[in-house]
DNA sequence: TCATTAAATTTCT
DNA sequence: AGAAATTTAATGA
């Protein structure tokens, strides 16, 4: 019985977590992980721009990527946020996000692009996979529906609310009562997320502290989801 | 209710 | 120190 090396057990770790994959046993995902390397990109790269037309199916493995799109006078829209274990790119057949969107890093992430006939391959090899990906696809297009509905019927203050519900189910981890967002988030993102501006998500991010819905320690947003799903439960609009 | 503008203040690097 | 982010306030749609 051998060890197996640290590295090699890391690599297979992180593979096993990309969502799309979740289906397939040990052996398959080293047979896959030979095939296209991990590359560390740094905070703030682009990886995806409008009318990139290329076919790259990107892993990502570690690190926070921004899925947004800007509006003619320069104004950002986040039409989500992907963690760890997250996919993001196209395949020959299908794309994960439409034509004019930006793919950036929001911290330094450690990224698997695979490209057309890997994929190819690996879709037809693994058509469990190929399933996944469906499922992932329907659950971002729900989330933008819910997006939807929240910008059509909802004030800031209720899509704020929302937002961090979810991002809470996201990317909260246990901080007491309370969940902490871990991931970088200025008043400037949650702006571009709930379609606001920075000034008035300041102002209603303070009165949600005052009311005891938040907690805001040096730049990490910690949230009381109980408390939350409590009032949005008791003060629904009309 | 909230975007906009402007300006002051605090916090990050 | 300089940049980035936050805060407050006034105004108007």
């Amino acid at each position: 019985m051998r060890e197996v090396p640290a590295l090699d057990r890391d690599q297979l770790f992180q593979l096993s977590r990309i969502n799309i994959f979740s289906d397939l046993d040990a052996d398959t995902l080293k047979r896959l992980d030979g095939i296209s390397p991990s590359v560390t990109v740094a905070k703030g790269k682009v990886l995806l721009r409008p009318f990139d037309a290329s076919a790259v199916l990107y892993l990502l493995k570690r690190g926070r990527v921004r899925l947004y799109r800007l509006s003619e006078d320069g104004k950002m829209m986040t039409l989500a946020i992907l963690g760890d274990g997250n996919v993001f790119g196209a395949t020959q057949s299908v794309a994960l996000h439409s034509r004019d969107m930006y793919a950036e890093t929001m911290d330094d992430s450690l990224v698997c692009a695979m490209h057309p006939p890997d994929v190819e391959r690996m879709l037809h090899d693994h058509p469990r996979v190929a399933l996944r990906l469906m499922q992932v696809l329907s659950a971002r297009v729900n989330d933008l529906e819910e997006q939807i509905a929240s910008l059509a019927h909802e004030d800031v203050r209720r899509r704020l609310l929302h937002l961090l519900a979810t991002l809470a189910q996201q990317f909260g981890v246990a901080d007491g009562a309370f969940v902490r967002l871990n991931l970088p988030l200025t008043h400037a993102d949650l702006a571009s997320m709930v379609g606001s501006t920075r000034e008035t998500v300041t102002t209603t991010m303070s009165a949600l502290a005052r009311e005891g819905l938040v907690r805001t320690d040096r730049r990490q947003v910690s949230v009381h989801p109980a408390r939350i799903a409590a009032v949005l439960d008791a003060t629904r609009p009309e």
